[in-house]
DNA sequence: ACACTGATAATCT
DNA sequence: GATTATCAGTGTA
């Protein structure tokens, strides 16, 4: 069983991510994530139905959904709809908070830690994911990527604002971040090259 | 600090 | 053939 993307991404936030390789193993702390639903979320890759690529987005709970976009990046999602439902949370930025040397020779164009992993797509590569994870199991302590619950953060502490880079949907806030970290991404509205602006919603707070 | 653009290929229509 | 839940580099301030 599982719960809705939405109420899953607070709950994600200040998780701890370990991903474990030949190299060695990197640690990362969530402070930025983005809720994916089903046949109500236009943005969802499960809006259209299942593929061979998405199908994990049905799958059970707690397993990872990675998949490829732009030519050449991945990016990593937690499945938690389960029951037959899709839905996915979108892990997007992350503080790595050990194995920094393995994550930087992974990450030579990162100048500074913080940018290790600011965003999804550099999120994967300094964690080493790529579609081989797509549907590892996250709770099982054998899995090479696991997921488990970090300190406590305070729902005060968490914001919310509109999803970045969807040009559907544009308007509902299921972006969620820890504000209080440089890690994360910058705002940037759906669609390319279009007017970009100051984050609209940017700082509406989460009430317990 | 922000704005703009080219790269690049799996996936879907 | 079009689209894409992006990034890095370059240019301007």
């Amino acid at each position: 069983m599982g719960i809705d993307p939405v109420a899953a991404c607070p709950v994600l936030l200040g998780g701890v991510l370990e991903a474990t390789s030949t190299d060695g193993t990197v640690t990362a702390r969530i402070v930025e994530v983005e809720a994916y639903r089903g046949a109500d979320d236009p943005a969802s890759h499960a809006y259209r139905g299942r593929t061979a690529r998405n199908a994990v987005m049905w799958g059970p709970a707690g397993h990872l959904y990675v998949y490829f976009v732009y030519g050449m990046h991945f990016c990593a999602n937690v499945v938690c709809a389960g029951d037959g439902q899709a839905g996915a949370v979108l892990l997007r930025a992350a503080e790595i908070t050990d194995g920094q040397d393995l994550a930087a020779a992974r990450r030579p164009a990162a100048r500074t830690a913080r940018d290790l992993a600011r965003g999804p797509a550099r999120l994967t590569a300094a964690l080493g994911l790529t579609r081989e994870h797509d549907g590892v199991d996250l709770t099982a302590p054998d899995s090479p990527v696991r997921l488990r619950a970090g300190e406590q953060v305070e729902p005060g502490e968490v914001e919310r604002g509109p999803r970045v880079g969807v040009a559907a949907a544009g308007d509902v806030p299921w972006r969620f971040w820890l504000p209080g970290s440089r890690a994360v991404s910058r705002y940037r509205p759906g669609g390319r090259g279009g007017a970009n602006g100051p984050d609209p919603v940017a700082t509406s707070r989460l009430e317990g």
